[in-house]
DNA sequence: ACATGTGAATCCTTTCACAGCA
DNA sequence: TGCTGTGAAAGGATTCACATGT
């Protein structure tokens, strides 16, 4: 591994650099041309200098004393995030996540393309999601080579997610968007980034209790 | 407010109690009466020290030399999350998502409880989802005072979600679970977490790209 | 005049290393 | 002896405040 003065971005950054994709497409959508660090931050729920400091680590983009272009801001955020070549998922697991996350359309307008489906299930191998065919789990490997998948998105029960998540691993692919309500065991190369429904009510349950001990007083 | 013992539970500690708490529960479901600080860590995919430092913030729950007793560090942690008791959630936005949301059966076993499902669509109002009736997102205020709804989660068209969450804040919910790809508006005492599928590829592409640009080197 | 870009200060989080106790 | 619980140190992240450039 080469040292890269891309590689200084941190992670907390990297995290919110789709936000303000997100913002910037709206104000683009809305044929804002210029903004300001202020009206972005509003928009992306961040405060202006967090939003500053985040770009700086990026480049220098904006003008001083008027503010940044918003398609060229974009088309930064876009090209730091890597998001010029396309990348190729497998979404692995076809139940009730599964069909929704196959049919969610935010994927394709922002370079990411559906490449694959794959279940276990005799009931649900052959049939025709979202238009692509599920294809037997047992073919996991093949399939992630032939269509030359990239990413995986595991949406399978927790208990199997480990095991696939190794073949998925074994197969070439370095990251993984995992659904499943396990910690996966990967080697250090591996990126697991993890969705977990039921964590994120609990930490509104912690909150709600805060509040309910809190106005007792 | 008066005593603040249980407030001073850091945020990022609070993020990790779901994943301890998960972990405890496969231990128990393996009959494993007694685990460690090393054992609890490892299979939530954390540091040791780390799970130490997070337990002391809630008190101090094992036996020097010996560890901690699965069962009753299970119960100290749902407690400390405010699981004990019921949380009656309503989800908002019945489409792809939305469905799969309402299927998921991480609830009820977990102290929540699928209290209404609300949509727009006259299409879908009416209809039976998961053994529940999709109610009107017009009667929203009412259902949510009627059912005594006191989380929300959002999975609407991003288009809505400002106005859906202004209506929900309004009927009084302080706790709300964002699908939607919009950064909320609420006010300060209202919680929310939002959960960005397109964001979280996003993220896996920056570091697809930055493997891509070190590999070259 | 005005908004960016950035060192410096502050705050929060993680890690270390060991004292304390079964 | 062995593992917890915790001060202290180290490392990141956020916020401040202003110099900088248009």
């Amino acid at each position: 591994m080469a040292e890269l003065s891309e590689n200084a971005v941190p992670a907390a950054t990297v995290g919110r650099l789709p936000y303000y994709l997100r913002a910037l497409r709206d104000l683009a959508d809305e044929g804002v041309p210029l903004t300001s660090s202020s009206e972005l931050a509003e928009r992306s729920g961040v405060g202006s200098a967090q939003l500053r400091k985040d770009l700086s680590f990026l480049g220098s983009f904006g003008t001083r004393g008027v503010g940044y272009d918003v398609q060229s801001l974009a088309d930064y955020i876009k090209a730091a995030l890597g998001l010029e070549s396309e990348h190729r998922l497998a979404i692995v697991g076809i139940g009730n996540l599964g069909h929704a996350l196959a049919n969610y359309s935010g994927y394709t307008q922002r370079g990411f393309q559906v490449a694959a489906l794959l279940d276990a299930s005799p009931d649900v191998v052959g049939t025709e999601v979202a238009g692509i065919r599920v294809d037997d789990i047992a073919d996991l490997t093949q399939v992630i080579t032939q269509r030359r998948v990239s990413m995986v998105v595991l949406a399978t029960p927790g208990g199997v997610a480990q095991g696939v998540a190794e073949q998925v691993v074994a197969a070439g692919v370095r990251e993984i968007l995992n659904f499943a309500p396990t910690a996966l065991q990967v080697p250090d190369d591996v990126v697991v980034r993890s969705v977990d429904v039921g964590g994120e009510l609990q930490i509104l349950a912690f909150h709600a209790a805060a509040r309910a001990a809190g106005a007792q007083d």
